[in-house]
DNA sequence: TGTCCTTTCTTGACTCGTTCAAGAAAGCCG
DNA sequence: CGGCTTTCTTGAACGAGTCAAGAAAGGACA
């Protein structure tokens, strides 16, 4: 039943139904912040041979439509997410790469109005909080984990 | 004479101080917002058999010690800047990569504060506002270059 | 100033996310 | 259903960044 509406999407942003496009937008409803590994991945549940290729094409087409956002904190690889258009942030953690969803604390288009802007047209603000996550800290207090796999808590 | 400023700022913050490492932070003083590239070359100015490595630890070392701030904005390589402790952000242009300081609007700490912090214990925010430069803009109204490689205009 | 231990640098290989390219397959308009 | 275009498959390649082992340099202390 999903498919109808995740078809419905494509087209409306005049995008062709393929199923890596469908399984890739389904992916991404059931994970949020899902880097390219686990998009790959939740994919091939759907279409099991589907190249990576073809996800990464997916994924370029459906962000450049507007479907799904980029995300990529650095020493991180990309990651991706179904919630677009509301201009909301992030907060992502240091240790284990965990990342959250944060409203913008100053309205609708919070930081889009620089104090200066250079000349430059701004079209969006990207915000990226940096800190440690709950569990991290927790664990951390004592010794300093590395673990890069942590589930989102969130 | 600012080999000694250079020196001491490494001292300061309990680093040794090597030949590398000054070249490095005196490429940063000269070149606001360069890439590792920018920074290796620059640094082989002054010490022309650096390599790639030396760099790369010495600005790991730099970026530690808090002297240095990494900025790693979403298809461009990794640029540092000496601008530290000010909490300021930048404007990316998303054609050409140019990027500029922009001081925070908010104030001091201004989005260190967000609307829910999910528990994380947060200790940077970082702000990229993304647009299009004065240069590119004058470009691309009538066209709409994609070109990746154009040297910063600014 | 010289010695010795530690940190840092050199060299060179390597990883891994991502992109490129060519031909095959599939979507979709009529 | 035919035909054109977009998209997918396959497989190779790219490149920023990392790893590792031994050589060299920094600097504390005598």
């Amino acid at each position: 039943m999903p498919h109808l509406d995740v078809a419905e999407l494509l087209r409306g942003v005049g995008l062709r139904v393929t199923r890596p496009r469908v399984a890739v937008l389904e992916a991404l409803e059931r994970l949020p912040h899902a880097d390219t590994g686990d998009v790959i991945d939740a994919a091939r549940r759907d279409v099991p041979d589907v190249s990576h290729q073809a996800v990464y094409d997916s994924l370029a087409a459906l962000t450049e439509a507007g479907l799904v956002r980029r995300i990529q904190p650095h020493g991180h690889t990309a990651r991706y997410e179904r919630r677009v258009g509301d201009n909301h942030h992030h907060v992502v953690c240091r240790t284990c790469g965990t990342i959250a969803d944060v409203d913008c604390a100053t309205g609708e288009a919070p930081c889009l109005v620089p104090s200066q802007d250079h000349g430059f047209v701004i079209d969006e603000a990207e915000v990226i909080f940096w800190g440690t996550c709950p569990a991290c800290a927790r664990a951390g207090s004592a010794e300093t984990p590395r673990d890069p796999q942590t589930p989102a808590p969130a």
